[in-house]
DNA sequence: TTATAAAACAAACAGTCGTTTGTTTTATAA
DNA sequence: TTATAAAACAAACGACTGTTTGTTTTATAA
């Protein structure tokens, strides 16, 4: 709800700690990173943090759920700007990649946190993961495809594709986020026309 | 070096400590893992693990090294028996897929357990990755392409899928891993005959 | 200017972490 | 049967973990 989340400090620095947290969560992962790593980033101590969250889980969530709403914020803006199937496929893959790639943080820790890891959150974090794969699953069933085009299969080898760049895409490389989607589509595209 | 892994008496519990840490480290995670829990499954005491291992990330790399080898045996064994260049890409990403999703552990930590997450082992787990992804690369590269084929999106944008399964793959579904891989072969393979 | 509540500090809690050290058990080879 | 080395036990080390409690600072509204 909107109360508890409520700026009713000029000073309030939870918009700090999400941050903070983002980035470590992003950059070590959720078990290897500690209250007092997050505190010390926000130059807070470990209780002070506290205040602002119950349970070192509820953090992961916050960071979490801003992560789906940024992401999907972008993705629907771009395909927004598209009628053909395709080209709106295109622009949410793009829009996809960009957000975790060159966005960073929030939307990378959706990706790279397994819900599984944390028991605690698991159900929380995996309800939010699945809003967002609806909104493929719509784009992909607009597609027009051959009868026996298996549109689960399309849509789960897209999605985990453009996923895993995480682990081998580098920032200056000579591909950028864009055009590694524009390159996997071009891929998936030219199978189905006939 | 084999001198250090020679078994020297017939109850050696070292391949014991092995399966029990691949499996932790698969379930929840390099990080999560403590020796406690892996010397309790084996029913040892914590501080005998380093009889076997100098430290914790040795046992990882050890757990990676046979991931590796493992996974490599099947996918050599599965390609050799065909001659046609895409039968032999297929039959590389069934083996894939099914010493992933069905030998499991071992070779699901390779994939699971990220180098950057464990600094002071990346090094060596990036190398032994490293090995492996040359033969896909070689078998992309024996592909009848069309010339403006990018083979090497085409290599990670499949790569990338397969190893995304482990995320929503659920043993005892309508799908099984062999069927996923021909299905997202079937949908890569169509694009290029033209 | 003062009351109030938000937001932080300061200090500690019990538990867990990876690891080390010295000792004991146990299988094997002479 | 005895010497030897492998493989385990037993116990603890200091550092770090998430979290709690009581107190103090600080911004804002009356």
């Amino acid at each position: 709800m909107a109360s508890t989340l409520r700026i009713t400090r000029s000073d309030n620095r939870l918009p700090l700690i999400l941050d903070a947290a983002a980035r470590l969560f992003r950059e070590k992962g959720y078990a290897a990173t500690s209250m007092r790593d997050i505190a010390a980033a926000v130059d807070m101590l470990p209780g002070s943090l506290y205040y602002h969250f119950v349970a070192k889980e509820d953090l992961l969530v916050a960071v979490y759920q801003e992560g789906v709403r940024l992401i999907t914020e972008k993705v629907q803006a771009a395909v927004a700007r598209h009628a053909e199937p395709w080209q709106r496929l295109e622009a949410a893959a793009v829009a996809h990649l960009e957000a975790l790639l060159k966005t960073g943080d929030y939307a990378l820790v959706v990706i790279r946190v397994l819900p599984q890891d944390v028991p605690k959150a698991a159900a929380r974090l995996m309800k939010l993961r699945d809003g967002y794969d609806r909104l493929f699953a719509e784009l992909v069933a607009d597609l027009p495809l051959p009868l026996e085009t298996d549109r689960q299969s399309f849509r789960l080898l897209l999605l985990g594709a453009l996923n895993w760049t995480q682990h081998w895409f580098r920032e200056g490389g000579r591909q950028s986020p864009r055009s590694i989607a524009r390159s996997f589509l071009r891929l998936l595209r030219e199978a189905q026309k006939a």
